[in-house]
DNA sequence: AATGAATGAGCATTCATTCAT
DNA sequence: AATGAATGAATGCTCATTCAT
């Protein structure tokens, strides 16, 4: 159960000071993560960014500490779909590593292909500060380790079959990680389908019952 | 037969000045495809690269127009180390499609590991002038399109089955250029037996006869 | 009528940011009017403008694109001061050719040893882009064009005599852009004093009666 | 008398190595000074020059000790053009400062006009070093001084009429220095028809028998 | 007599960031 | 809540000059 929202004048149509701010610093993230993807960090300026948003560069330091932060939070955002998603992952062992499986790389295509998503694998973690890159940095970990869990279990309960999880799972991140260079969302093929024709790769190359297709 | 060196005191050992140019020329490439790859382009200063090699900034003028023309000289023999290897590729119809698919890989993954190839994969071409622009955009389409045309024929030989080539061909391409991120040469494995898994891979993914292992 | 100043809290004394932004690119382009003229353009830095302002070098930059623009607006005011002036040339056909040649000799003398006319005649337009330069050059041929339709003028209705209109002119822009070559303002002749000289030099070599003095 | 050349084997088509030195050494000034009053001092490069002879860089230092002396040594010889003339200006007494004046007009023209009086005229003096700047500011001060004596004496012996001749003076060379500005030797033009131009003008400014021409 | 190689000093320009308002 | 004005620090690039050969 969510916290319940305080009751309103005006019902929901009239936002108060603090849903305006974390609203108008979305679209700061949004915009900065399109355009840090598009062009890059270093290439991208906050002059860039502001003059898409129609405000002033001052503007973005009341909703931001420093461009690092912009970054920062571009990348929190990117993990936290996976990590944090809606529908939880269903934990390990209510069902085959395989469903697991799908169930995993259905929702990293979907976040690698969200502005915050292919951010995060589009932009580098140098430009971030220390404390801010090692916590990407573990998060970035942390989702390694939930695929490679994932084909342990699987190789474990015999619905995959792969001989090297670590380097697999390495392989398997790579075709998606590298989806947002050439996939565009205008193009006739939607997401979904995208991430079913990687998944009948992915299960080709290490399902367990690869003979009967 | 190619044309026999002219013969030199000292024999090889000791060089003309066109080749200290040459490879003083080679040096500053590698170091700065080195640099680049890892801090990015942006990110490095023409300070940095002149600082690892001991020279100073002007220097680097000598041998190279600006600091642009020193990244599409390595973007350059990056592609080159794929299109025009020192052993050639079977050409199509001496061998079946897999035979030249596994071909291919090996000789991709070799070269992206590589520190031009990984330059290539891991900086991008906005900070090219337009022109050299051009010219690295048009050799990578080459290299996806000799993939392709490896992948259309072992699906006509019978020796590949793969539905959809340009797509497959991305997840393949994928793959194996996200390996710079992750692989290090100093580790265990080397780059043979890195290939030879993920050729594998591949293989178990789109081979004909994947039963028969 | 020219439309009424809107009144101001405070009157005339302080001035809006408008106002001031306007002022202080002013002060920007007198001082270097001032230092490309005495030092040349490409002798001249940033640093030593910004530094006679005590202002940072990139301040300079929020009041203009780059150091041409700056030369370029120098000429710009230089040319307008002549084509522009306050009192507008009288028209031709209301007075003689002669009153309105000494009229012209007057205000291009006083122009000549303004900051912005000496930067004129002072500094080449080499420095200048493409565009900008061919405004000046466009500006300046409107000059010496006025010159030429005078002379011609007063050849027309007797009041003049000169053989050649066109080098007459030259000589004499010649002898009145050397001016800021050797007047000095803090020395004890007014401009007015310098170009009643002048003008009695022209007269005595083109006037038509030479001889009634 | 001059001492005699000394007699050598191929008589004179052959020149030794002192001559050749020298000779080298005019070529290089001359070309500098076109370039130097084309694009102005400090827009021109060594490297301008040496390519513009076929030669390298370093070998300028062979002939000039810096840009400098090769700068001084164009106003030098534009000096001397007028203070060390082939022909001696005739001598006060010998003659009506009238025709002296004439004289010197016709001098200063050619040699305004020749590309080291050019350069001379166009290229300031601030890029000198302190010990050739002054010698150069000395020379044109002489050259100053001698135009004063000429109309001075014009106006002692009657045959000119000015009542400033400083003023005068700065007028004439004005008008004189500006003519590499507008005057183009492939014209229909020739420099002695501007001369005679030139000196009409002026004669009919300050000669003293101004009505019965 | 000439030059390839190298460099120190300098300069225009950019940009993240700050501050007063 | 927002911004005009201002700046320190950095960076790519140029060029006169030197030196070994």
């Amino acid at each position: 159960m969510t916290k319940p929202t305080p009751k309103r004048a005006w019902g929901q149509a009239i936002q108060n000071r603090d849903e305006q701010f974390e609203m108008k610093r979305q679209v700061v993230l949004r915009t900065a993560a399109r355009t840090y993807s598009d062009r890059g960090f270093h290439e991208t300026t906050l002059a860039d960014i502001a003059d898409e948003l129609n405000i002033s560069k001052p503007t973005l330091y009341y909703y931001f500490k420093n461009k690092d932060e912009i970054l920062f939070e571009c990348h929190r955002l990117g993990i936290e779909a996976i990590t944090d998603g809606d529908t939880p992952m269903p934990p390990a062992g209510t069902c085959t590593g395989r469903e697991r499986l799908e169930e995993f790389l259905r929702r990293y295509v979907r976040m690698v292909l969200d502005d915050f998503g292919t951010c995060l694998v589009m932009t580098g973690t140098n430009a971030l500060e220390p404390k801010n890159r090692g916590r990407v940095i573990e998060g970035r970990r942390k989702i390694d380790q939930m695929l490679r869990d994932i084909l342990q279990e699987g190789v474990r309960d015999g619905t995959l079959d792969c001989p090297d999880p670590k380097m697999t799972a390495m392989f398997v991140f790579g075709a998606m990680n590298w989806l947002p260079r050439w996939y565009h969302h205008d193009g006739g093929l939607s997401v979904d389908a995208l991430s079913a024709r990687l998944i009948a790769f992915v299960m080709r190359a290490i399902a367990a019952d690869r003979c009967d297709r």
